[in-house]
DNA sequence: GAGCACTGC
């Protein structure tokens, strides 16, 4: 499609006095368009600078030595501590203790397995920090635990603290983004993964560490797997270091063997025993009759079922080709005849709802947890349990949704035991196999899906549908059953899936895209990148890498030789994926440095718009009322946080949050890193502090301003919106046709001004959604996206490797191309001297390039 | 005509 780009003469005449004014920028060559950011921005390293390693160790000395293990020896004595003790000595880590401290003396590497309730967590590190500090080894010991989890890094050290008898910060602390308890007494220290991975890029061979323990490396997180590689190098280099790798008992063996076969201890858990429960069990139990969705069709439901859907999971397919009569032959005919019926591609909440009443009815007191897919289901059956009402008496049953974005997240309630004779029924989602411990759980109902992330490679898309979980989150499922008595686990699936689910879940690393990965790669110089990645456990995808290696060049964070330029290099600093990185830089660099940071930080954490069960209309009206006429999901994300920071002026900000469905623990985690960005901002000399929030914010306000912004950084996720009669279609280079979320203030919406969208995520569910998106001009694209190519007729300009098109007059084209010429060198000159001040440097092209914004409404409407 | 697994710097 040819986009035609009609400009007035007045507008050509502004925009070109605006620019010719500009300081000793009359000699402009009109065809270097090409010139701009990837190769004005391949000179001159940015020093990444060296900073103090986690800890800071005093040079060890003897007096410190002697007091430390003094202090330790004294604390032992108190009644505190020694009740401590007692209940340590249980936990199956104590036996273990002098064989575990042995192999850490004798072997660099060690990897640990035991169950949940072993004490591996809370005791391992701390045998480590006992034993150098009885050894008068204490003052030059330095021990650092990764976790996955903030919570957890807080809460493990808070627990090692006080069986200790110490505050939190003394000799054991923790240290998460954005906060900590740590001092020059610390020792121990809890961080997440992710702050030691930033760690090592001023501290690569880990300076002073004398052990390193990784736990949960069974759950292959993206920064677990990372940090592996990472260290597999590095031992050679610290032969002193010692390395424990702590995970769950099922797939020890294979980090043993990553490590040389490094030696494995084991130790046996802890819990109460579980019994379980498979499909045809909780049919028999429950006599519930599932219906086939396709009752109607002629003759055998299961073949009538299999016509009609073409393609499904293996496993659901397995059980839908077994013979049922013959495999289940002691079972009633009832239950036969459910099985018959059951469909593994779709859940059946009145199975659920059965299931929970017969609990309910036959099991003994204790809360119900059940595991769900996501928000719809949750939703479903808590109105479900609601209206029917099964045992008459509603003050008899708790219902609470646990579900990671909806308000009831942060409640006491679904930790507190319920008063006597009220059952506590929990309807969670995945948030509750490992991230949210509820400990008086005694019965489990596993529907055994959830939702997943996948990578398509081949069409570059991240997909999020729901599938069969592993045997080991099953098992991790089952266990929250027996935190506090034995339990019962009932599993809404037959024991022949079960049976056929794979043994763990893909590596996180093989389920995402990987240019946030590749950049810290870059960034810690680790090497060429594919080179790097192939030494991992379960190396990614060679497609996964190279799309994510292509979009780091389009970026222009990465030239044609994989070097990190000019732009890449501010780009490592910030924790960020690096488009949203490029916005806040290019934010800052165009004056719109508030605006840019509230937006960088409501997409690199979570959504802040919360998502209530019963008030849905409502919440969504308070977001498109932020958004106002913008046509922009960011603009709304935006606008709430401005509006809570003046209410949280007026100290109302709690009643704000609740008024407008906002997260009210989301808003303060981004206030907190916006300082953050600022901070690192100022370090590599965008912002000086000293000149006050003015002095970058001249178009703040200005709404075309803060759009093409976000195009600088979202490019190259860009939408054609296409008008097709009353309504409008959108399109991607990538996929083809793609709808607008529901969940955004664009859905619904038949006409745009503008014929561009830019997005910051497209993710394919039920259809492929564009999940944020703000409406942009030509003008935005022509001067914040990618480089501007000449058509091969002459006549006009391709963008998006020739998705895109424009054609204007010659003249008009002329300007187009002088212009943004001029605006990718001063671009280019800031980025290699950030302390440049562009409102003088770049007078004239920067307000030519405002003007042109500002006139973008009159040529589409 | 429709929908929102979960972590982390």
């Amino acid at each position: 499609m040819q986009k035609e780009i009609k400009m007035s003469t007045e507008i050509e005449k502004r925009v070109g006095n605006l620019l010719n004014s500009s300081n000793g920028t009359s000699s402009v060559e009109t065809g270097s368009s090409r010139s701009s950011e990837t190769e004005a921005l391949q000179s001159k390293p940015v020093e990444i600078g060296r900073g103090a390693s986690l800890l800071e160790i005093d040079t060890a000395s003897e007096g410190l030595n002697m007091e430390l293990k003094q202090k330790q020896e004294k604390m032992r004595e108190t009644d505190n501590v020694k009740a401590m003790l007692e209940f340590r000595e249980k936990l199956p880590a104590f036996k273990l203790k002098s064989e575990f401290l042995k192999a850490v003396a004798a072997n660099q590497v060690l990897v640990v397995s035991g169950e949940t309730g072993c004490g591996k967590t809370t005791q391992l590190p701390q045998f480590i920090l006992e034993n150098e500090i009885s050894s008068l080894r204490g003052a030059s010991c330095s021990i650092i635990c990764t976790q996955p989890r903030r919570i957890s890094a807080i809460s493990v050290a808070a627990r090692i603290s006080s069986e200790r008898g110490e505050k939190l910060g003394e000799t054991v602390g923790y240290q998460i983004r954005l906060e900590s308890k740590r001092s020059a007494q610390t020792r121990l220290l809890f961080c997440t993964t992710g702050v030691l991975l930033r760690q090592l890029v001023q501290d690569p061979d880990l300076t002073g560490i004398t052990h390193l323990l990784v736990d949960e490396i069974h759950e292959r997180g993206m920064n677990e797997d990372f940090l592996l590689i990472i260290l597999h190098d590095l031992l050679p280099r610290r032969p002193d270091l010692r390395l424990i790798l702590m995970s769950a008992t099922i797939n020890a063996d294979l980090f043993s063997k990553y490590f040389g076969n490094a030696p494995t201890i084991h130790i046996p858990g802890f819990t109460f025993p579980v019994k379980e429960f498979y499909l045809e069990n909780v049919l028999e139990k429950t006599r519930y009759n599932i219906q086939s969705e396709f009752e109607n069709f002629r003759g055998n439901s299961r073949r009538g079922r299999r016509q009609q859907e073409s393609r499904k999971d293996p496993l659901t397919e397995l059980f839908e080709d077994a013979d049922i009569d013959a495999l289940f032959k002691g079972y009633s005919t009832s239950t036969r005849r459910s099985l018959e019926a059951w469909s593994g591609s779709q859940l059946d909440l009145g199975l659920v709802e059965s299931t929970v009443e017969y609990i309910c009815r036959h099991e003994g007191s204790g809360a119900i947890l059940v595991f769900l897919t996501g928000w719809d289901d949750i939703s479903k059956l808590h109105d479900k349990l609601k209206v029917n009402n099964f045992l008459g008496d509603t003050n008899k049953f708790l219902v609470l949704p646990l579900h990671g974005s909806m308000p009831t997240i942060n409640q006491r309630e679904i930790f507190d035991r319920p008063p006597p004779n009220v059952r506590k029924i929990v309807l969670a989602t995945n948030i509750a196999e490992s991230s949210i411990t509820i400990d008086d759980v005694v019965y489990v109902v596993d529907c055994g899906k959830a939702k997943e992330t996948s990578y398509d490679a081949l069409n570059k898309l991240a997909c999020l549908l729901p599938s069969w979980i592993s045997k080991a989150s099953a098992h991790q499922r089952r266990g929250r059953a027996g935190r506090v008595q034995p339990g019962v686990c009932y599993r809404l699936y037959p024991k022949m899936i079960h049976d056929a689910m794979p043994q763990y879940q893909l590596p996180e690393m093989l389920r995402t895209p990987l240019q946030e990965l590749c950049l810290h790669i870059k960034s810690l110089q680790l090497g060429a990148i594919s080179m790097f990645l192939a030494k991992a456990l379960q190396p990614p995808d060679p497609l996964s890498v190279e799309n994510a290696i292509e979009l780091l060049k389009t970026i222009g964070a990465l030239d044609d030789r994989e070097e990190l330029t000019p732009l890449g290099r501010h780009l490592c600093t910030l924790p960020l994926d690096p488009n949203i990185g490029k916005m806040l830089l290019m934010g800052s660099i165009f004056q719109c440095l508030n605006p840019a940071l509230t937006i960088a930080a409501a997409l690199a954490h979570r959504d802040p718009f919360v998502l209530p069960l019963n008030r849905k209309e409502e919440a969504d009206a308070a977001k498109r009322s932020f958004a106002g006429d913008s046509c922009s999901d960011h603009i709304a994300l935006l606008k709430a946080f401005e509006g809570w920071k003046d209410a949280k002026r007026n100290r109302k900000d709690r009643t704000f949050c609740w008024e407008n469905f906002l997260s009210p623990v989301t808003m303060q985690m981004m206030e907190d890193m916006r300082n953050q960005f600022l901070d690192l901002l100022s370090g590599i000399g965008f912002v000086d502090k000293s000149q006050g929030p003015k002095a970058y914010n001249q178009y703040s306000d200005d709404l075309e301003m803060v759009c093409a912004i976000l195009c600088a950084g979202l490019y190259p996720n860009v939408v054609q919106c296409k008008r097709r009669g009353k309504r409008t279609a959108f399109y991607t280079k990538e996929v083809g046709k793609v709808d607008i979320h529901p969940a955004s203030v664009n859905a619904g919406v038949h006409l745009f001004p503008l014929p561009y969208m830019v997005y910051s995520e497209k993710v394919k569910t039920s259809s492929i959604y564009i999940r944020d998106s703000t409406n942009i001009s030509d003008y935005a694209l022509l001067m914040f996206g990618g480089n501007l190519i000449p058509s091969k007729s002459g006549d006009g300009i391709e963008m998006l490797g020739g998705y895109l098109h424009f054609s204007a007059s010659k003249t008009v084209l002329d300007l187009i191309r002088k212009l943004r010429g001029e605006l990718d060198k001063l671009l280019s000159r800031k980025i290699e001297e950030p302390g440049l001040d562009i409102t003088v440097e770049g007078k004239g092209v920067v307000a030519a390039v405002v003007e042109l914004l500002h006139s973008q409404d009159v040529h589409y409407r």
